[in-house]
DNA sequence: TACCGTTGTAAGCAGCTGCTTACATCCGGG
DNA sequence: CCCGGATGTAAGCAGCTGCTTACAACGGTA
C-alpha cells in the first residue's frame, strides 16, 4: 500500500514514544475536563485507545500520569505568559471548550482537580503556589497573595459551574460577555485598599 | 441520676425520630464539609453512631438522605433571609468553620456537592435555583441572573479552596478580612455596566 | 534463522462504594 | 404474660476503583 520510499516515522504499530503520549494528552483534556478524582484509568486508556495496563508501565501510577501532565506545559509556559494576561487566558480557555491545538490547560487541570482529599495536593501544590506568586504581583497591595488565592478561588467556582452544573446563564453565556464582567471586577479587588491604610 | 418525676424523654434505647435526627445531622455535616459524592454512607452512619442499614431504612438511598437534608433548613430558611444579607451570611458560615448551631447550611451543601456528575443533580438544582434568583434582584442589570451565577461560583471556589486545598493564605486568613475583600469588590460586580449601555 | 528485550493484552487482585438481606432484640398493647 | 411490629445488627451483594500479574506477539540484532 504505502510506497516505502518514505522511510522515518511511516506508522509504527508498536511504538512506546507515541502510547505515551497519547495516554498523555488524553489524561490532560480528561484531568481538565473532569478533574483528577473524576477520572478513571480505564477511561484515560479507552480514550488514548490504549490498553490500561500500559499506563502503569509507562507512569507507575495514575499519580504519577498527573504528575508528568502537569510538568508537561505547566510550570515552563506559565513562565513564559506575563502575569497580567495570566488570569484571562485561563479564565478564557475554561470558558471555551474548543480544546484545541496544545493551550495551557495548566491552571485548568489543577483547578479542577482540586476537588477532594489530599490525592492529588503535593504536584498540583507546586503549581498553585508558582500562579500565585505570578498573580500575587498585581496587586500593589500586601496581601496580595491573598486577592490571588480569591482571584484563583472564583475561576475554580466559574469553570465548576459550566462544566459539572451546567447551569444557566453561566453555562451558556457569551466568553466574552464573562469575561469582561469577571475581569472588570477583579480590576476592583487588585485595587481594594486594606483597611486603615491608604491605596497603595 | 435522673429524677423520675419526668417522664417525656428520658433517653429511649430505641427510638426511629432520634436516629433520623442523629443521621439528618450528621449528613448536613459532612455533605457541608466534603460534598456529596465525597461522603459515604458508612461515615454518615458512624458519625451519627448508628448503623449504616438504617440509613437506607428511614431515607431509601443515598440520594434520598440528601434530598430531605437539603429540604430541612434550605428553601424555607432561603426564603427568610433579606437577599442582601444572603451571600454575607454564607461566606461567614463558609469562612468559620464552628458549626455550632443549626446554622443554614444550605447553600454550603449545594456547592459543596456540586462536583462530579449528575449524581446530586435534580434537588440541588432547584436549591441552586432559589439562591440565585433571590441573588439575582441585588443587580438593576438585566443580566442579573448571570451576575448572580459568577458571585455563587466564587463563594463555591473559595468554600473549595479553603477546606480542600487549605492553601495559605486563604485557608488561615481571617474571616473578616475575606469578607470585607469579597463584598467589596462583589459590589462592583453587581454595578458593572453591560456593555452598550449606561448605568442601571 | 534464532534469539530476546520491548511492546501489547487479558485477566484478576484487594479494597472501596451504595445498597440489601436475614436475623437478633426491644417493648407496647392484647 | 406474650405476641408482633418496630428497631437495631451483621454479613454480604454487585459494581466500581487503582493496580498487578502472567502471558502473547512483535521486530531489531546477531
Amino acid at each position: 500500500m504505502e510506497t516505502a520510499s518514505a522511510p522515518p516515522p511511516e506508522e509504527r504499530r508498536r511504538d512506546a514514544a507515541a502510547t505515551r503520549r497519547r495516554l498523555l494528552e488524553a489524561a490532560r483534556d480528561l484531568f481538565a475536563e473532569r478533574g483528577y478524582e473524576g477520572t478513571t484509568v480505564r477511561v484515560i486508556a479507552a480514550r488514548a485507545g490504549v490498553n490500561q495496563a500500559l499506563l502503569f508501565r509507562y507512569f507507575g501510577s495514575k499519580r504519577g500520569l498527573l504528575t508528568e501532565v502537569v510538568a508537561l506545559g505547566g510550570l515552563e509556559q506559565l513562565r513564559a505568559t506575563p502575569p497580567e494576561e495570566l488570569f484571562e487566558t485561563a479564565l478564557r480557555s475554561m470558558l471555551t471548550r474548543s480544546t484545541e491545538g496544545p493551550e495551557d490547560r495548566s491552571l485548568e487541570v489543577y483547578l479542577r482537580s482540586v476537588g477532594r482529599g489530599d490525592e492529588a495536593a503535593g504536584t498540583l501544590r507546586e503549581l498553585g503556589e508558582a500562579y500565585q506568586s505570578a498573580l500575587a504581583g498585581l496587586s500593589g497591595a500586601p496581601d496580595g497573595a491573598l486577592r490571588a488565592d480569591l482571584a484563583m478561588a472564583w475561576l475554580l467556582g466559574i469553570g465548576l459551574m459550566r462544566t459539572v452544573v451546567a447551569r444557566e446563564p453561566l453555562a451558556g453565556a457569551d466568553p466574552d460577555e464573562v469575561c469582561r464582567l469577571v475581569l472588570g471586577t477583579l480590576g476592583h479587588l487588585w485595587a481594594e485598599p486594606k483597611p486603615g491604610e491608604d491605596g497603595e
